[in-house]
DNA sequence: GTTCTTGCAAAATATTTGCAAGACG
DNA sequence: CGTCTTGCAAATATTTTGCAAGAAC
């Protein structure tokens, strides 16, 4: 995706698409897997942590990226899949290797419905599998 | 559940029952939630953090208690509920309130199982549902 | 006396904030 | 000018390790 599609992209969301937040919504595009802040660090060079985690909070609020936890290694950030700008319903199941430290997108598999007790008001939940990857498994 | 169920507990999951692990076990014992390091740390003031952390590490690795993920403030742990010491098959959904902090377990709803791409192998999974519970709702 | 356990200090890691300088409009 | 954005530094939080002294066997 080219810069001008990224650009579009932060726009749609309301976000104002400055340099630097082309080139983290950039890197997040072009990820096959979520990334860690740490990860997007050594990927832009050019832009200090910070700023990186400022864009990362600002996505997340205009659901633009959602944060992935309970990976063992920090928080990752994946580009919302659905167009609905306003909430995050493309929640899916992630798979965590405990050899290599990837994120992998299960897109394939259904979150489940949890029934929570009475009182209890969900707003976003979170399916993390930890084992290993193809790759690290031989 | 006294000092003696206590030290008990852990002799039967092969951990030799010092003092201090004692102390450990029944401050999870008594817990209603999955407890935090730094909760446990405030709970047992007696003990240093660095040997709560080591006996915590300890209890995991047989299989006593398991650590819960995700909850945005840190690892917490939690008495394992099944009586297999080898296998920690009791793996339920938790809830983490976004307001007071607190994790609870949804011990009546079932982890469904996730059909894993080909080549994944699965060593354990978490299920974090993150909202508002019934004391903060209000 | 050898091994295990403990407390204290501090390293390592991860996340977040303060602030002044600069860009933008 | 006034607001937003950026880089740098540093505060915070959390997890983890090193090590020497002491306890247990």
């Amino acid at each position: 995706m080219d810069e001008a599609t990224c650009s579009r992209l932060l726009e749609e969301h309301g976000i104002k698409p400055t340099a630097n937040r082309i080139l983290v919504a950039k890197a997040l595009v072009s990820s096959m897997q979520p990334q860690s802040l740490a990860e997007l660090e050594r990927r832009i060079i050019s832009i200090d942590k910070s700023n990186i985690f400022r864009a990362l909070i600002l996505f997340r609020d205009h659901h633009l990226v959602h944060a992935i936890e309970g990976s063992s290694d920090g928080t990752k950030y994946e580009l919302c899949h659905s167009h609905d700008h306003e909430h995050d319903d493309d929640q899916h199941p992630h798979f965590y290797c405990e050899s290599c430290q990837q994120t992998y997108c299960l897109n394939d598999a259904e979150l489940p419905d949890i029934q929570l007790p009475q009182g209890f008001e969900a707003h976003s939940a979170n399916l993390m599998i930890k084992g290993l990857c193809p790759h690290c498994k031989k």
